[in-house]
DNA sequence: GTCCATGTTCTTTA
DNA sequence: CTAAAGAACATGGA
């Protein structure tokens, strides 16, 4: 489920539940879940108030009122959600926080593959690439220019850019007209240009419709997004490219499945 | 039973 | 040594 606009999606539809919030109690924690390992959580977060929400990446980050902060990772299957105290309790849920009111912060993750880091007093992101809707092209170029991967799969690592996955990777080169399979190191400055506008072109459109919801993705009030109908190349292979009706064909590159426009995005 | 999946990290290979 | 390719993780749906 989870790339930028999903996650966006779900910071600034849980912002409102949680933000300026108490955490009264820990009522539920899945210790392996838990980064460092080992840390006590619940004890860590238990009587704070939550003073921020933001995205860094695929992460949700949570500022608290002691300066400390910690994310979440929503992984393959992660769903954070806030709900009424009353609401069933699904299968797989790994954290339960109590806001008060009724209201309780869940994270359920059936794949297991989300992580709950506790970062202190640090941001922890030195190693990640830009955020992609607020970088410039030459940080980008930067980048790319010093690795000599495909451009799929050098978009597709959160060190060279942060917050694309193999939805918005996909959706990206084909707006920019790039094959996937292009070198980075052999992509000009004007291939990097167009691309970059077409990564957050690509996102901002994505966000606007609250994100690609493929089998059971959901914002934090349970909303699915509905972005997927409009993917022009991703999940539509054999399907006739939107600009040139052209069969949309489908390659594995770095083990992930990768759609493209053969006419549209020429080697 | 098989294959596939919105992600990351560890291991193996070149 | 480093960078890139591959395997592994855990669950569920088609």
């Amino acid at each position: 489920m989870p790339e930028l606009p999903e996650v966006q999606t779900v910071v600034t539809t849980l912002s409102s539940h949680v933000v300026g919030k108490k955490i009264r109690k820990v009522l539920h924690v899945r210790r392996d879940m838990i980064t460092p390992d080992g840390f006590d959580f619940a004890a860590a977060i238990k009587g704070r108030t939550i003073e921020s929400l933001t995205r860094r990446g695929k992460r949700i980050v949570f500022a608290l009122d002691d300066a400390n902060r910690f994310f979440i990772h929503l992984g393959m299957s992660g769903k954070l959600t806030a709900e009424s105290a009353k609401a069933p309790i699904l299968p797989h849920t790994h954290l339960i926080v109590d806001l008060g009111q009724s209201r309780q912060l869940r994270f359920r993750d059936p794949r297991r593959f989300g992580e709950i880091r506790w970062l202190g007093p640090t941001v922890g992101d030195e190693k990640m690439g830009p955020e992609p809707l607020v970088m410039r092209a030459s940080q980008l170029a930067a980048k790319l220019k010093k690795t000599k991967r495909a451009i799929k799969n050098a978009l597709m690592d959160q060190n060279v850019i942060a917050g694309l996955g193999n939805i918005y990777v996909d959706e990206s080169l084909f707006a920019a007209g790039i094959n996937p399979l292009t070198l980075a190191s052999d992509l000009d400055e004007d291939a990097i240009r167009r691309l970059t506008k077409s990564i957050k072109s690509t996102l901002r459109r994505a966000i606007r419709h609250r994100g690609s919801t493929l089998r059971d993705y959901v914002d934090a009030n349970g909303a699915a997004g509905r972005f997927k109908r409009l993917h022009r190349v991703y999940g539509r292979k054999g399907e006739p490219c939107a600009k040139c009706k052209t069969p949309i064909e489908r390659i594995v590159l770095g083990g992930r499945s990768t759609c493209f426009c053969p006419r549209c995005q020429p080697l």
